[in-house]
DNA sequence: GAACATACGGAGTCGCCACTTCGTTTGCAA
DNA sequence: TTGCAAACGAAGTGGCGACTCCGTATGTTC
């Protein structure tokens, strides 16, 4: 592969993230050429579809939260590690669903195009989980499919409803008084 | 205004709201027109706009939440009365809120459109909690607003991500957790 | 039941956007 | 430095979907 060649498609992708995430399906694959500093022909040479572009962001993403939720399994104390973890993927959700729900718009089980890197998070999630139910920081009969599900949903309640910054904090906290054992 | 005409506005809200509510703003007016059986132009000239329509669809939605809660308000024990309306938005969530994020596609600020509709379901939904909270159901050291995110949040956790109807009431169950007084 | 305004339907029009084509450029290997 | 495959960009193309035009039909009024 050439350099130029995989130095576009880097910046393809990051453009892609920057122009989907903002805004949504709605946008053109024109504009995020444009913003890229690219021929809207290289973008589809290397990505064949929208649904791939959007495919690949998503993807990428979703190996970053993997990654973190790895990075905090290995380092902290359990409790700290799942409720940050919580934390962070409800801040940073924004962009991520908005793509997400572009895919789905689509047509695209959301959960089935980037399968391994969504599978693997889920797998991270829930280990952060596991071992923070051991450690006692939270109530051991939730299972990890509706804690998930829960997070998911004040993600997408933050991201969607404009809110004022203390009061997504006291949501994420009703949240999560939820899980804590009683 | 004609009879038919009448008739026709009715019978095109109510195919919008299925289509839409089905299809998301993918959805074209098209088939909103064929499915109330009348032609496109019909549907234009009793909502000149997409969006118009739309937020129509969406005002319809919210004043039937809004009646429901007043009528909850007025009628059963404060705390049964709110967990009710609570998990009652939630199982109806999701072709109001396709609705709504379809809007929010357009760049209609989703919660300027039908701003009186959507000002009285707070309203009522404050009152619901209020109530619930002198009666002791709920900790009195929440806010409506953050209660009502966390609502919209479970909302729409359960209605994009495919998910078992007992994880489905094991999410709506951890999030009332939090709202007891502990 | 005639007259007319009101409302209707379907065949356009227009613009936008995903995707393609093709002539030109450029990195890289010898 | 030269040759060429690999990559590029800009100008298409095709289709779809929001919205319009206009000739026809129908509810309503007297």
């Amino acid at each position: 592969m050439r350099a130029d060649a995989r130095d576009n498609r880097a910046r393809i992708l990051e453009a892609a993230d920057e122009v989907f995430g903002t805004g949504g399906a709605a946008a053109s694959t024109e504009e995020v050429a444009k913003l890229a500093g690219v021929g809207i022909a290289t973008v589809f040479r290397h990505f064949p579809t929208k649904q791939d572009l959007l495919r690949a962001v998503l993807t990428a993403r979703l190996e970053g939260l993997r990654d973190r939720a790895r990075e905090l399994s290995g380092s902290v104390e359990p409790g700290p590690a799942f409720l940050d973890f919580f934390a962070e993927v409800v801040d940073g959700a924004a962009r991520k669903l908005t793509i997400a729900e572009a895919l789905a718009d689509m047509g695209d089980d959301p959960e089935r195009a980037p399968v391994r890197a969504s599978e693997e998070m889920r797998q991270a999630f829930g280990e952060l989980l596991d071992r923070a139910k051991e450690a006692g920081a939270v109530r051991p009969d939730v299972a990890a499919p509706e804690v998930y599900a829960l997070m998911v949903g004040v993600s997408r309640a933050t991201a969607h409803v404009p809110m004022a910054e203390p009061v997504k904090r006291r949501v994420i906290a009703l949240a999560l008084d939820g899980l804590r054992p009683r």
